[in-house]
DNA sequence: GATACCTATGCAATCGAATGTTTTATGAAA
DNA sequence: TTTCATAAAACATTCGATTGCATAGGTATC
């Protein structure tokens, strides 16, 4: 079994008695070869199976057509989302993407962000990991003018595009949620509040409260590392051991909003009478968990589209420094684990 | 905002009065090289921030330490358990992976072949879409000797090496489990089965009814295109409209369990009592759906762990014919929703 | 001191495509 | 027929690392 030899261009121009540059001309349709030889070359191409050497073509132009992503981990309704919308727009652009996940653990951002750097990415895509709280490895981008954008997780600090959603905004709707249905005491399961989108969730939470002068009680903020199932049941305990337990909880994510309503219907406590739950994202799970789960819906295909058409744009402007800011819609989405009044 | 110049094994060369060759040679300890030689090389190489174009020295050596990966969907949990298992593998072995989705269109695995053909991957993981049943588009690996191996959903037409679980026995416990609890009529909820997966499950099925003297009865067995909830549900519907509808259903995989629960538990079947239901791969909504669902969990890690280094050890042995063929074991884990008697 | 021999290094070609700069046809105008 | 403009194609270099082969310099051997 020996390899068949690849087609290269100084093949098809031996053939037809050309020379290599023209029928890499020809092949581009460069303006300076005449008809009859880019019909020529082209059927000839066709005919012998020719398929461009891209990494010699990315050695030659420092090129790659290819835009790197990294996003936390892959197994996320709404990151798998995202992906989704960066491959349609790549393809579309007749790019390739290449996927590294960071498993939310900063030594692995970086190590991809190297990786990735070295594969020579046209462009790079980024979801920050829940550790990540210093940017130098993504500076070798921004420095040498490699089109950087953050999606949701972001950070101003490198002055570089941005997609997100209004989490502020957010926060703010999915707790007044809360105090429509009649909540007083109204928890928040926060996420690590050096993520831009758990602390904006958190504000908020602490704006729609304020506005309407329900006391922030501090005993009902509980920052969690990971917002893992784990850390939501345990937040869950904690909450039911205080003297004066609440009635709502805003959950930064569905994961541990699912853990807050597994950790009642043990303790059978009541959702959403004693007991009303509301969590972000609109996971899957939400439909599946009894009683569904009320949450914050994101555009996760748009989001993860708009990242990737903002690198493409960028890499055909880098002498422009402005950057921009592109904020998606939410939507409130109002299930059993919420709903009070029948009629709402 | 200027590109920094790259630092080439040039510059390195220029600054140390050496050879190009010399310094990549250094680079890469060659036995030829002096080893103050190489101190200063390796010394300077770090203190510039020395990075090997990776494109270059791929285009020389025709190897890109790269391994390409084909998948329906990134976003299920086993899936996601293949891609974390086939990460560790290649970054162990300095490897590169290039994940693609196919989302269960033949057209999009063909074209996600090409393009991985065409980025010259130096192996290739496939676990096969949905429809896929024309394997053309993969024959350019094995015919030019690209190692390519299937996992978990395979075909043997090609001769390539394969990392599957016992899907016959597995399908066979499945079903026996419902047997030992009690069940009398079992319907399977099949996939498609020109897809190995799903027909060995479906074969498991039926050699369990058979050793247990239970008649096959064909209005029991439906067969589904994309195991979906939606598919899932309808199955449901079409099984309780018989005059003899089941007390026990094995599905093919967890989602549509899930749908058939949701269809139980609107019609007001009661489960396990009136009907065992039982999943396929231990995804985490088992333990979220109430009852909680009796699966058959999959080592998902290991598989794809298995598969990459397969790829690596093939590479090395490119005149090797001989095919492999990895199977790992299944287990069936017991839950609420089979779970008849309390003891067992 | 001539020879063989080894170590350490340099030279130059190579991988395949892209591209700036000629050079060669082609045809029109003078 | 000569001149000039233009279209079409060839030439030669480049991208950065790798590698077979050649060679310079030193040491050991007889």
């Amino acid at each position: 079994m020996t390899k068949k030899k690849e087609i290269t261009i100084y093949d098809l121009a031996e053939e037809l008695h050309l020379s290599a540059s023209t029928v890499s001309r020809a092949l581009k349709d460069h303006y300076s070869i005449g008809k009859k030889t880019k019909d020529a070359v082209k059927k000839l191409a066709l005919q012998k199976h020719y398929r461009p050497n891209t990494l010699a073509a990315s050695l030659r132009s420092n090129k790659t057509n290819t835009i790197g992503v990294i996003i936390p981990l892959i197994n996320r309704p709404f990151i798998s989302s995202l992906i989704s919308g960066i491959e349609m727009a790549a393809k579309q652009a007749g790019y390739n993407v290449i996927i590294s996940q960071s498993h939310d653990e900063y030594a692995n951002e970086v190590a991809n962000a190297a990786a990735l750097y070295a594969s020579r990415v046209s462009g790079l895509v980024v979801s920050l990991g829940m550790e990540t709280q210093n940017f130098d490895h993504l500076r070798q981008f921004t420095e040498n003018n490699i089109p950087l954008v953050f999606v949701d997780r972001v950070t101003k600090e490198l002055n570089t595009d941005l997609v997100v959603i209004d989490n502020v905004m957010a926060g703010f709707e999915a707790t007044k949620h809360l105090i429509d249905q009649g909540c007083k005491r109204i928890a928040h399961i926060a996420g690590a509040q050096h993520r831009n989108i758990y602390k904006e969730r958190h504000e908020g939470y602490l704006d729609a409260l304020q506005k309407h002068n329900i006391p922030v009680d501090s005993n009902l903020i509980l920052p969690t590392n990971y917002l893992s199932l784990e850390d939501g049941y345990k937040c869950a305990e904690k909450l039911f051991q205080l003297d004066n337990p609440p009635d709502g909880i805003f959950c930064a994510n569905d994961t541990t909003a699912i853990s807050v309503i597994q950790f009642a219907k043990k303790k059978g406590i009541k959702i959403p009478e004693e007991l009303a739950v509301i969590g972000f994202n609109n996971d899957p799970l939400c439909e599946i968990i009894e009683p569904h789960l009320s949450t914050i819906a994101h555009p996760g295909v748009d989001m993860g589209r708009l990242a990737a058409q903002q690198v493409l744009k960028k890499k055909d402007q880098s002498d422009i420094e402005r950057s921009e800011t592109i904020v998606l819609k939410t939507s409130l989405i109002v299930r059993e684990s919420t709903r009070r009044n029948p009629l709402s």
